[in-house]
RNA sequence: GGGCGCUUAGCUCAGCUGGCAAGAGCACCGCCCUUACAAGGCGGCGGUCGGGGGUUCGAGUCCCUCAGCGCCCACCA
């Protein structure tokens, strides 16, 4: 094929132009015949669709696409799909907001609700006048909003140009993700991973749901050190600190160290707390801390999770006053003991807000003379919910657990078992694993989501009969029981005595995203493709979800399949904005990815995200963006130079390294066109080798330096002759290395750029760059039969000097040089007298002379300026 | 409290198993209409590789230590 180059290529409209090709020509479909051995599967991120896509994703997903796209050009059948995370808190808030409704899962299903045009609720989070739906209309609610989003974000791939199967997609709500997660829960549930407890955990009292460990968050708070008085045994005052006062109606014990002196006689007796006059035993426990306050703490039910693991170790009474909605309760809690006034007490404070409770409490105890001195000011750190906005606290309720802490050590020798990129994340992952202090909680008090699977039986007395779950067969999958009926039983029989009653909960956004391997593989539902593509290649995911997404998806793998989800996981950094600083939506620096692609290109784009190293925060730089935008207008006229060079005398046979026509011997003769391909095939290891190692960055830099260089020296100094300047069988030569060294420059970009890449390749080649195969140094070594690279070393410094000399004597570069002395030791001098005439040529030398020394120098004598 | 990462030109970063007479891009200064490219090309200026100590013929590269920045984890009355 001839070459047919535009006269004047641009990259206008080349996202466009390609994005539809790859559509039609199906470029990146996935071949479910494929052999385990060929398939390279990607478990890729599902976005969470909430608005829009952040340059964060934009950076890690091209990341992503860089692997996928050199996997396929080795000849890999990329597994690719993209996923949807429209599950969970961020859309349900969404929906409430947008449809102004609210979800009440007691309500029957209503096929036909329509939501109204404008609805008194909207724009209200938790408006009185939101219309309650059930379950089942509420997530259709959420359907239909997401659908509008993934729209756009699927877009936003396209133009970057993602080599994703579009023909595979998933959502984490959709019905095949609910039957896998429901799916995925009742096995646990007949392994006895799952289990239920009715326990104190932590709880948000705004979103009224319970939370897990890995959704935590500190956060410095400032607080108060209150002393308060007890009084022992014999009346002496017993002084403790305290940073919740208000729970002082929940005190069961005080604790100090089994050490410590100052309190060894206490031990065993009983104090009474102030205002309340309550008898509480005196406690030693290790985990009190001597040097902090006074030494003796105070232990409630529950200011925090020291609290209860004391409350658990020691075998104490449970005096809960918080509700869930992070009030101090109506009712006081078990108070026989009470001494006079303290019912008076608690009336002052029942109802109240815990700040408000606090400082009535304060108040009183100052009035008892039981508060010593003044609260003393300090910061500490808090738990939050990460999307919360008051701190946890803690209260007894019924929760779904996954049993996690029996298993760390299996859980930790998983973790070995993956190839991390970069290594360093591992520890990471360890040191999750070692810090979990409870089972993985996955039930939620919310509405959206995938309900756990499960009804209980309703006793004739009217009460629940938790211990006995009833479950639905696998079959039924996905369920909803709060409008499906449990076997059985009619639905008549529903919140009846006698009959049964739905599991009010969902789960966790975790528990379904924990198994995208097995959704987006076809778990069950499609068990040759899943034969084929489980336990998956790769994992690319960001360093802040390693304890959550990475870790519960080890954990689902673990239990289900006895296997690692994946073998390889790279992570990548975040983005930070262009002064370096975290983005976040509060300080208004978040850079929305589709400005950047429309002013500098997808490929400039590309460029700059592959540019960051893998796990390394990268800063948005205008600059970078600003490089890769003349990279790619570079590669463009390049290419155009050497094609124009090969349309004039058409090389026989097609181009390219793998294809026969090229490889005839002897025709790439010159010693320079030799080096070059020498250089090349070094190349072509060292961006191999780093792509084999994940180092995507690293391939593009090598690959990058290169081109610059094979564009400034090589180009230049091959120029005349391939014009034909010295014959024919010098200009075949460097043809011959240009169209080799063309198809190979192209091939290794073509994971970064794929758009010039693919335009260019279409002006000179049948078929996609992107199915083309991955370059072999050993056809290029081939072509450069044992040439010397130190030829285009010495050629480049010895050009380099005469551009130095022209400019500093502010000449054109077409100056003459009337005298050229060239210096060097004698292996260099003889690489040179390869590429002497070339020289000549490039530099306008008319006479060369060379001179054996130590230290390379150049001396030009330029003509006098006519 | 435990752990990880980073610290190389004004800025952003390469420099992988020790050999470098310290690199790139941006920025800055200067030159050049050169038949692929003037929304370009060429060249120049610029660094005691965070501090200190050690190993070695030789250290930006290995070891120890200190400091600063960032992050992860932790039962933070």
């Amino acid at each position: 094929m001839s070459p047919t180059v535009p006269d004047k290529p641009s990259l206008d409209g080349l996202e466009h132009k390609w994005a539809e090709r790859w559509e039609a020509d199906g470029t990146y479909r996935f071949d479910p015949t494929a052999t385990r051995e060929r398939i390279y599967a990607i478990d890729t991120p599902p976005p969470t669709v909430s608005g829009s896509l952040h340059i964060g994703h934009i950076f890690s997903y091209t990341h992503t696409d860089t692997i996928a796209r050199f996997q396929r050009m080795r000849g890999r059948e990329v597994f690719y799909p993209m996923g949807w995370d429209d599950n969970g808190l961020p859309t349900e808030r969404r929906v409430q907001n947008h449809f102004g409704v609210r979800c009440d899962v007691s309500l029957p299903y209503d096929p036909d609700f329509t939501p109204p045009d404008n609805p008194p609720g909207r724009g209200k989070s938790s408006s009185d006048r939101a219309i309650a739906v059930s379950r089942p209309n509420f997530v259709e609610l959420c359907h239909r909003l997401t659908e509008t989003d993934e729209k756009a974000f699927e877009a936003v791939w396209r133009y970057l140009g993602l080599s994703v199967d579009w023909s595979m997609t998933y959502a984490t709500i959709d019905e095949r993700s609910q039957r896998a997660s429901q799916r995925g829960f009742l096995r646990l549930l007949d392994k006895g991973i799952a289990y239920q407890s009715e326990a104190p955990t932590l709880w948000d009292v705004d979103f009224q749901t319970a939370v897990a460990q890995a959704e935590l968050e500190d956060r410095n708070e400032t607080s108060a050190y209150h002393r308060l008085r007890f009084r022992g045994p014999d009346g002496a005052a017993v002084e403790i600190d305290t940073t919740r006062p208000e729970l002082l109606p929940a005190c069961v014990a005080l604790v100090a160290h089994p050490d410590d002196e100052r309190y060894q006689p206490l031990f065993g007796t009983s104090v009474t707390t102030p205002l309340f006059g309550a008898p509480v035993p005196v406690k030693a426990h290790a985990l009190a801390d001597p040097a902090k306050g006074t030494g003796i703490a105070m232990i409630c039910t529950f200011g925090d999770v020291t609290d209860v693991i004391w409350w658990r170790e020691l075998n104490l009474a449970t005096r809960a006053v918080v509700e869930r909605d992070g009030r101090i309760r109506d009712a006081p809690p078990p108070h026989d003991f009470w001494a006079q006034g303290a019912d008076d007490a608690w009336d002052e404070l029942r109802g109240k807000t815990l700040k408000q409770a606090r400082a009535r409490t304060v108040e009183l105890l100052r009035e008892s003379g039981d508060l010593i001195g003044e609260p003393q000011a300090i910061t500490h750190a808090v738990k939050f919910y990460e999307k919360g906005n008051r701190p946890l606290e803690i209260v007894t309720s019924r929760q779904w657990f996954f049993r996690t802490l029996d298993h760390t050590e299996a859980l930790l020798a998983r973790g070995a078992e993956l190839a991390w990129h970069p290594p360093y994340m591992q520890a990471r992952y360890e040191s999750w694993v070692r810090g979990l202090n409870s089972d993985w909680l996955v039930s939620r008090q919310r509405f959206f989501g995938v309900p756990l699977p499960l009804w209980y039986p309703v006793a004739n007395n009217g009460t629940v009969d938790f211990d006995h779950p009833l479950r639905p067969d696998e079959a039924r999958l996905p369920v909803d029981p709060s409008t499906d009926v449990p076997a059985g039983f009619e639905a008549g029989q529903r919140d009846q005595p006698g009959g049964f009653t739905g599991d009010p909960d969902i789960m966790d956004t975790w528990a379904t995203s924990s198994l995208t391997p097995q959704i987006a593989g076809g778990w069950e539902d499609d068990p040759d493709l899943f034969g084929r593509v489980f336990p998956m290649d790769l994992r690319p995911q960001a360093h802040d979800i390693i304890r959550t997404w990475l870790f519960s998806t080890v954990v689902r793998s673990h239990f289900e399949h006895g296997s690692v989800p994946w073998s390889h996981v790279a992570i990548s950094g975040f983005v930070l904005d262009p002064d370096r600083k975290k983005m976040s939506k509060s300080k208004g620096n978040v850079v929305t990815p589709l400005p950047l692609l429309e002013e500098y290109g997808a490929d400039a784009v590309r460029h700059w995200a592959a540019s960051g190293r893998p796990g390394v925060d990268t800063a948005v730089d205008p600059g970078q963006l600003k490089v890769g935008r003349r990279l790619t207008i570079k590669v463009l006229n390049a290419s155009k130079f050497v094609l124009s060079r090969l349309a004039d005398t058409p090389p026989e046979g097609p181009l390219g390294p793998s294809d026969e026509g090229m490889a005839g011997p002897a025709e790439v003769t010159e010693p320079l066109d030799r080096a070059m391909l020498a250089r090349l095939a070094d190349l072509v290891d060292d961006a191999t080798t780093a792509f084999d190692g994940y180092d995507y960055a690293r391939a593009l830099e090598r690959t990058e330096a290169f081109f610059w260089a094979f564009c400034d020296d090589y180009l230049e100094l091959v120029k005349s002759r391939a014009y034909g300047s010295r014959g024919d069988e010098p200009a075949v030569s460097a043809d011959r290395a240009l169209a080799l060294a063309l198809s190979t420059i192209l091939r290794l970009f073509a994971p970064f750029l794929p758009y010039v890449t693919a335009e260019v390749w279409s002006w000179c080649q049948v078929g996609s760059v992107h199915r083309a195969p991955w370059p072999e140094s050993a056809e290029l070594r081939t072509a450069a039969s044992e040439g010397d690279p130190l030829v285009l070393d010495v050629a480049a410094a010895v050009l380099g000097e005469i551009r130095k000399a022209k400019t500093t004597a502010h000449v054109s570069m077409r100056a003459e040089v009337t005298t050229l002395v060239v210096r060097d030791t004698a292996p260099r001098l003889g690489a040179l007298a390869g590429a002497a005439a070339d020289i000549g040529e490039a530099g306008r030398v008319t006479e060369m002379v060379t001179e054996d020394a130590e230290v390379f120098s150049v001396n030009v004598t330029l003509a006098e300026p006519s």
